[in-house]
Formats: structure tokens, sequence, C-alpha cells
RNA sequence: GCCCACUUAGCUCAGUGGUAGAGCAGCGCUUUCGUAAAGCGCAGGUCUGGGGUUCAAGUCCCCAAGUGGGCUCCA
């Protein structure tokens, strides 16, 4: 057993250690170079200021000395957690009288300053968890003790100090960190946060401050212009910019599509519809409103009450009486927040046999589900929607193929739209006193959706205990802009609705059996796709799903008549073109249908005409020159047509 | 739902208690123009809504709504 020296020592004399080091990968863990080490040099790693480690040990640093500043300047306030994220990191406290303002965040920002030039050493000091409660406990970090406690039994407590005496600043902390604070060379306070202790909100809630961190000021200069860049993509302002929805006060989180928005939304329609014939599916049209039986039926009315809308007539009403409230509740109609109970209704509504399975039943029916105020979010959280919802009623033994076959169809779409980049969670079951069904049942439906998604050859993470309660699912994750993951398509068993339903079929044996019910969506929510997919494509639709494909632009008045010409041949070909006959100049034009994002600009002037040609400039593809129109027609044809199938998701 | 912030013309935004502003868009006129913004003029407002303080409120206070950033929830 080699003596314990420090990660430092042993670098240096292995020659490894040089400025930008800040801590080494030692056994799997990150360790600070301060830390006595039964190692040898050959087994450690350094771990550099760039790398994803190392960016996480300076943010966790930065999140110390932060906590460090806000207690000088607000005395009182209690600590509690503060880890390193994905861009940047946070802390939350416990602060007496309220939140922060940006000013704070300024003066904290000048106080991390002066602490970061004092260039004080991180130290480690490992205590007996009766010292440190003590210790805390006497300082009045109560959310500390909390936290102590939680420390598995065989794990050391470990305390970090920085600061000069009688300034030092101490935290209980796992580590690693920076050698000393003048690493961190490049913060930056974002923004203010309310957060409940352990994410619970029965807990108190506590006031998180964002900020990030980098190796130096350019990096972080860098990063908050990516940042900026990221907004300018963000599905809400390039709604707004290209017309394509708007939102309202008179309909809060339910989205208005613009004539422009709403021929993507339909194409999108159009586009899954198409491959349904392929895919074996039938579309039925179901209600909008329903007598509060079926709701009570499925189960909704009870677990998903509070998420829906319910609405009620003048006969009701009246019939409601004195007991108004009583009576609405009993007997209000409901908006359906799903699709599920009416496929129920149809498929129980006469004999179904062994030999109609799988069958695959869609539905694009507008959705109404109440969210609460703090969770909706431009087209990503609606409270109005449609999905492009199917489900199949299939036998047991034919789940994991249907999965398979499922996946087949959301990889070709999500292909189609350039989605490569995808998380795939398999999410299982719920602990046992949240779940319906016994454990053989949760075995065999879990494993026909992981071999459904292992025979689509695609990489997965399991989600233990994330399953809806009635069965597992698979989700299907991608991110928006500014890197917010969202769930987009699903897959999910269910044989508790069948049950409800009491549905059944007759089986080649002659005899009743249950059905199985798998719940399906490729989009998930039209409205949430839209918007990810806006921000993915950044406004520019290819030319099959633009709102209109080409904009015709004239020099001048004098060619006007060639210009609605052109707009008439290529509408009689099926084609989506505007024409621009106002009296801006060319230039103007340009940028004008540039801004809209139109993939074709067709320009028009006495030289075209002449030769029945338009000057031809691409979005993708810059400058085409002079076409003949057939020809420009010919070429804008091939591209109007969704894409055939390509290859397969990538990860 | 909870914490915090924001809400001024169609859009983007100035306006820190004393006569509501700019740019773009719109409309009119002039210009007929060759690849990212022609010129001049006109119109456009219950400053999100309600209440209060004050001689005086877009501005200060309270309540509500909507939106945004998070937390939480998501059959």
């Amino acid at each position: 057993m080699p003596e314990r020296q420090t990660p430092r020592e042993l670098l240096a004399s292995s020659g490894k250690l040089d400025r930008d080091v800040i801590a080494v990968k030692y056994r799997g863990r990150t360790v600070d170079l301060h830390t006595p080490v039964a190692a040898t040099a050959a087994e450690l790693a350094p771990v550099r200021a760039t790398d994803a480690e190392g960016l996480a040990v300076i943010r966790h640093s930065t999140a110390h000395v932060m906590a460090d500043a806000v207690q000088r300047l607000f005395p009182g306030t209690k600590v509690t957690i503060g880890p390193a994220i994905e861009d940047g990191f946070y802390y939350d406290f416990d602060k007496p009288g309220g939140g922060f303002t940006d000013d704070d965040l300024r003066k904290i920002e000048q106080t991390m300053l002066d602490v970061v030039k004092k260039d004080s050493a991180f130290r480690r000091v490992v205590v007996s968890r009766d010292e440190a409660k003590k210790m805390f406990s006497a300082m009045g970090e109560t959310f500390k003790l909390e936290i102590i406690d939680a420390i598995p039994p065989d794990e050391e407590v470990s305390l970090y100090e920085h600061g000069v005496p009688p300034n030092e600043w101490v935290d209980v902390c796992e580590g690693p960190h920076v050698p000393s604070t003048g690493y961190l060379k490049a913060v930056r306070l974002t923004h203010v946060a309310g957060a409940y202790w352990r994410g619970d909100e029965r807990n108190p809630m506590l006031q998180r401050i964002y900020g990030t961190a980098f190796p130096s000021p350019e990096a972080l200069e860098e990063h908050l212009k990516l940042l900026e860049q990221a907004r300018g993509r963000d599905h809400r302002k390039l709604g707004k910019e290209l017309e394509l929805f708007m939102f309202d006060e008179v309909a809060p989180a339910m989205p208005f599509f613009l004539p422009r928005g709403a021929f993507v939304y339909t194409r999108m329609i159009d586009y899954v519809r198409g491959l349904y014939e392929r895919h074996g599916y039938d579309e039925v049209v179901t209600p909008q409103v329903f007598d509060p039986r079926l709701f009570r039926t499925s189960g909704h009315l009870g677990h998903y009450n509070e998420n829906m809308y319910r609405v009620w007539t003048e006969d009701l009403l009246a019939d409601a009486g004195d007991k108004v409230k009583e009576g609405l509740q009993q007997g209000a109609f409901a908006l359906k927040p799903m699709n599920c109970p009416s496929h129920c209704v149809i498929f129980g509504s006469k004999r179904r046999s062994y030999r109609e399975l799988p069958w695959r039943v869609a539905d694009f029916g507008r959705l109404h589900r109440y969210e609460r105020g703090g969770v909706v979010h431009g087209l990503a959280r609606v409270r109005s929607f449609a999905q492009d919802d199917a489900h199949i009623f299939c036998a047991e033994a034919q789940v994991s193929s249907e999965i398979e076959k499922f996946i087949g169809l959301l990889n070709e779409v999500y292909v189609a739209f350039g989605f490569v980049k995808v998380d795939i969670k398999l999410a299982t079951r719920p602990a046992a006193e949240k779940r319906l069904g016994t454990d053989e049942e949760w075995d065999r439906s879990e494993r026909a959706l992981a071999e459904g998604l292992e025979r689509a050859g695609l990489k997965y993470d399991v989600v233990p205990g994330e399953g809806a309660f009635y069965g597992p699912k698979i989700e299907f994750h991608v991110h928006d802009a500014l890197k917010r993951s969202w769930q987009l398509g699903t897959i999910q068993y269910d044989s508790n609705l069948p049950n409800r339903f009491d549905l059944s079929f007759v089986g080649d044996d002659g005899h009743q059996h249950r059905p199985v019910m798998l719940h399906r969506a490729i989009f998930g929510s039209l409205e949430r796709f839209f918007g990810v997919y806006l921000e993915h494509c950044g406004g520019n639709f290819p030319a099959w799903l633009a709102p209109k494909q080409a904009i015709v632009l004239t020099v001048s008045e004098k060619s006007d008549a060639h210009a609605l010409k052109v707009q008439e041949r290529l509408r009689a070909r099926g084609l989506r073109v505007d024409v621009d006959l106002s009296s801006d100049k060319l230039g103007a034009k340009i940028r004008n249908a540039r801004l809209l994002r139109y993939p074709y600009l067709l320009v028009v002037g006495p030289k075209e005409a002449e030769i029945d040609s338009v000057g031809v400039r691409s979005r993708d593809a810059g400058e085409l020159g002079a076409m003949k129109v057939d020809e420009l027609a010919a070429r804008l044809e091939a591209e109007a047509r969704p894409p055939a199938r390509m290859p397969g998701l990538a990860h």
C-alpha cells in the first residue's frame, strides 16, 4: 500500500502538474489536489479547467464563494445546497425577509470578486458527525444538520473552508474544489428563483440564485453570446415574428394558430395521416364534451379531477337548484382531457374478434387540460391541444411486436423532421402502494417494452419508478433551444382501462379475452412538437412544410403583370406562392422576404419578363441565377413532397 | 399552486411624482428603382385591470389578471 500523498505532490513528482490542472480523476472519482490519497501517480488523471469535470469543480467552488458573499451581505441567511449543474450552478438560501433583487446579485458578485482576489486556499477537513453537527448547530445552520444526517453512515463527513481569518467560510461538502479562490476567473450571477427545500412543495420555499462560471472571461463571454443566440430562436419570439401563432388573455395558455402557423400545423397532421395508411391505423372522430359518467368509468374523475374543464348547460343549472355546487360536480359535462375513453367506448360498442386485433385507432381530437398557472409555457405546455394520438388494442402476446412497429414509425417521423438526437427513457413500475396489477404483470409488460426497444436497436435509459400507475411507458425526449428537455412521443402499456370498461374480444378458442391497450403518440402534443421543431429549424421550414414556398418580388411596377402570371402558373401546379407588388425597392423586398424565411425568392424585372424566367434565390442554397418558370416549378414540386423513408435515429 | 420579475402604440423599447415619447409596421403623397431597410407627411394610447396615497401617479402602495424565470405536478 503506497503512502497517502496529495495528488499535487504525486503529479508534481511525475511532471504532470501545471497551472491548468485543478483536480484529479482517481478510481472513477474526481478528487481535489490537496486531499491525500493512497495512490500512485500513474493512477491519477489530471482534470483541467476546460474538462467537463473541471468545469463542474470550478462551478461548485464558485457556489461556495457565492454563499460566502451572500452570508456576509445578508446576515441571518441560512445556507442549504449549491451544486454545479449543466451550464452553471445554483445555491439555495433561506433568507429572512424575502428574496434577492437584481441589485443584490450585482452586490454579491462584487463581494465574490473580493474573495477571489484574496486567493485563499480551499481546505478540506474531515470531522466526526458529532463535531460537524455541534458546529453547524452553533451557527444556526439548521438545513446543514439535516444534510449531515442524510450522509450515509459509512461515508466520512468532510468540511471545506476558504477565506482568511477572521473571514473563513465553511460548508459541509463532499468536494472536490479548486486549489484556491483565485482559480475562479469568470463568474456571472444570472437570475433568482424560488425553490422548495428538497424539491417538495410541502417544505419551505427557499431563494435560489443561479449563476455560471468559466475558466476564463472569454469562455464566459462566448457562453453568454450563445445564450443570446438561443433566445433569438425561442419559439415564442419566432412565432410572433413569423406570424405563426398568438395568445390572448381570453383563453390563457391556449394558442391561436394564425394562417401561416395553421398551415404548418395541419400539414404535420396530413403527414402522419399519410403514414397511417401504410402502418395499418384507422382514424376516428370523437366528441369533445362528455357526460361525466364516462370519466367516472375511466377513472379520470377522481384521479385527474383538478386538470379537467367542466361545462354546464342552462338545463343543468336549473336542475341543480339550491345545491348548485354538488349538482354541478355530479352533472356538469366534462371536456375530454384524453381520447382513450372514447376509443374504449368504440371498442366496446360491438363484439370484437381476435381477427380484428391489433386494432390501431387514431384520433387528432382537441384536448383540454387545466394546467396550473405556473407551469404553462409558450406552445410547450398549453391547456388546449391535440395529439397525434392512437390506441392499439391487442392481445398480450402482440405487445412487443406492436412496440417495435411503433418505434419504426416514430423513427421515420423524427428523422423526417431532423430530430436525430433523442433521449429515450423506459419508465418502470412505481412504488408498490402506487401501482395496480401483480408483479408478474409488471415483469411481463416491462419486458415487452424493453424487447421492443432492443429489437429496434435503440439505446435507452431506465427510469425506475416513473411509470404510470397502470403500466410502464417509453418516452422520447428532445431539447429546445434553451436546452430544456421536453417529452414528445410516448408509448404506454395499459391493462387498466380495458378492465374498467370491461372490454373483451373472442379468441380463437371461442372464449372471451381481455385486450391490452397501448397509448401512443409520435409528436405527442402537436403544439409542443410545433414549438420544439420551430426552434430546431430556426423558423426555416423546409419547402414541404413551409406556409409559403416562394415569393415573387418585382423590381418595379413595370413587371407586375409578369409577376402575377408567374404566381398564377405556380399556383396552378399546387405550389404556395406570394407576390410582393409594393412600391418598396428590391433590396427592401428581399429583406422582408428573408425575415419571413421564404424558401425561395423569385425576382422579376424586365429582363426576366422577356425570356419567361425568374431570378431565383434559395434560402438554403443561395443565388441560383435565372431559371425558366417551368424549370423552377419542377424543382419546387420535387422539394414540396414530404420526405421519403430515411435512415434511422443516431445516438 | 408557491417564490421572484415584468406588463407603456400592431411590434421592439425609452420615459424615477409635474404637458405620454422613439424606431419599425400601418395609411397618404413623391420616387419606378436589380438582390438585406428610398424620402416626406399623417394617424395611432383608459400607460394590463381595479382600488388607494398625493395638490398632482405611467412612476409610490394594495388587490387581481396575463406573461416570463424557476420550484412542484404531470393518467
